[in-house]
DNA sequence: GCGCTCCATACCTCTAGAGATATCAGTCCA
DNA sequence: TGGACTGATATCTCTAGAGGTATGGAGCGC
């Protein structure tokens, strides 16, 4: 992108001009004297290399080069009204956009609901949604890629971001649908000992994947884990596929396959969370407005 | 329309810096130090109002503020350039727009042949057509609204204008089908002595009209003009209807109503020219090759 | 021929901004 | 803890351009 050439007041000059064909007229909107205008006009012609008017007896007529000139120069002045207004806006908090993670498993629970509420009450700010497991978002968070994130089990080594907890919900077992497990009501965990397990990596959200395992220790073994996922909907076709059994967060029974079955389990008062996470640094109303919506109350933000 | 209030230099470097997202590789882009670069964009920040870059250990990211700006300046930016390209390129003849008249009787003989070639030749220059009859074409030739025009029977004192014959071509009789002298393969002019005229207002083209005129009455009579209508088109409408007769050049032949007969006159040598008209002080090379498009040959033109 | 209108030039003052160098502050890593 | 990296501030020079007033030239109408 080469620097400009033309400098905006004399553009802005050139159109009003070009409106009125007249340069006493035309001086007296810009609220300057006709002499400075000329002038301006001229320095503005120097730099195009070419006449933009006509003067003759009684009238100021365009040439062909003003007549290309003169859509652009309108087009580029009023971007950049609108453009400055958008950012003036965007920094008050009455427009704008936000960038904000979610897990997949969260577009089961409380996404949509989020995106409908926000929409109504700020139409003029754009959510771009970006789907990423819970570290990618912490990591998205501090190198400002995204504004805000939807994340289960946040860490509790994050000193700059804040968190707010969204809901909590308890765990089910997933089972194979010929699983003779299945047939039970509820299972306890104790008796998924032994089972292959099919869970996701624990980099792909550390302290979810420590309280699922700490259940099952609590139950006397640790899970036999033969199969990984990054998502629960892979976990669920895996499982499906008599690949193993998992323990999951309770909204994952939105996933439903045919040939999975989801299970109660003993677990008692065993439960995780969904945050939404900010950064604390962030001036950004939008963000502030957010977590508000989510958190349910004021205060529980930037 | 406001005085604008961003420089475009600030711009620049603004959409420079949110492509880097670095200060030293965007100063370097610029041909600038950093320091210099840091000052512009406070600067720019200082107008706006609002911070547009959040600076950051390692790294730098737009605001929201700054996400709004950047695509409006980016656009203003490639808006300037083009219009600056398109104004010097219609300078040079490249391209641009030519404003051409013409009367409507035109667009059955040459018009159609001229825009055909022209556009073949200038594929980057657009032709605005507009239909006026001669006296018009001449007013607006000389308050720039058109550029060029294509006229019957130019007017001999308008020594700021330039003419070139395009053709000449004699004269017919507009007779109804019904009418005895519609049965002979020509007539002469004396015989239609004492019938209603028909004829276009003087004002429309006087010269031509004066031609139509001086044919009459060197036939011995002055025509009986009836009914006038501006347009060839509804005169000979008129014919049909049978208000009266007419005279009229040639190539209004290619109006065929049906009950409407055009036959050739015994005037002998009297013709009635076409040309094309242009101001003698335009220096727009479109408009000289126009003209020698039209007029067949150099020089025969601005 | 004179007065009016309209645009141009001359000359001046003033200021915003571009860009330089010098140097500082904060962060990170070995 | 020190060095490297990155962005910021301070201070300075220079220049383009905005806008003023004074005045001139061209064209037109009376």
């Amino acid at each position: 992108m080469e620097r400009p050439e033309l400098p905006l007041p004399q553009l802005h000059a050139f159109v009003v001009l070009a409106e009125e064909l007249h340069f006493g007229h035309a001086a007296e909107r810009l609220g300057v004297a006709q002499p400075p205008l000329s002038q301006q006009i001229r320095r503005l012609e120097s730099k195009v290399g070419h006449d933009l008017f006509h003067r003759g007896p009684g009238r100021v007529t365009l040439t062909p080069a003003g007549r290309e000139l003169l859509p652009a120069a309108r087009r580029a002045l009023t971007e950049l009204a609108g453009g400055l207004a958008a950012a003036r806006a965007a920094a008050s908090g009455r427009t704008g956009r936000i960038r904000l993670g979610f897990a997949a498993s969260l577009a089961l629970t409380v996404l949509p609901a989020l995106l409908r509420t926000y929409r109504e009450r700020f139409p003029g700010v754009r959510l771009d949604i970006h789907e990423m497991t819970t570290a990618p978002q912490i990591a998205a968070l501090h190198e400002k890629t995204i504004d805000a994130g939807l994340l289960r089990e946040p860490p509790a080594d994050e000193p700059e971001l804040g968190f707010a907890t969204v809901l909590t919900e308890g765990f089910v077992a997933v089972l194979p649908s010929a699983h003779p497990l299945a047939a039970q009501r509820s299972v306890r965990v104790a008796q998924l000992a032994g089972a292959p397990f099919v869970l996701p990596p624990r980099e792909a959200g550390p302290r979810l994947h420590d309280q699922i395992t700490a259940l099952c220790q609590a139950a006397g073994f640790v899970p036999l884990v033969t199969q990984r996922a990054v998502e629960w909907q892979t976990v669920c076709a895996l499982v499906e596929a008599g690949l193993g059994v998992s323990l999951a967060p309770a909204s994952i029974r939105r996933i439903r396959l045919k040939g999975v079955a989801f299970r109660g389990i003993d677990a008692g008062a065993a439960r995780t969370r969904v945050a939404v996470a900010w950064r604390e640094d962030d001036r950004n109303p939008l963000v502030a407005r957010l977590v508000e919506i989510i958190g349910g109350g004021p205060g529980a933000g930037p």
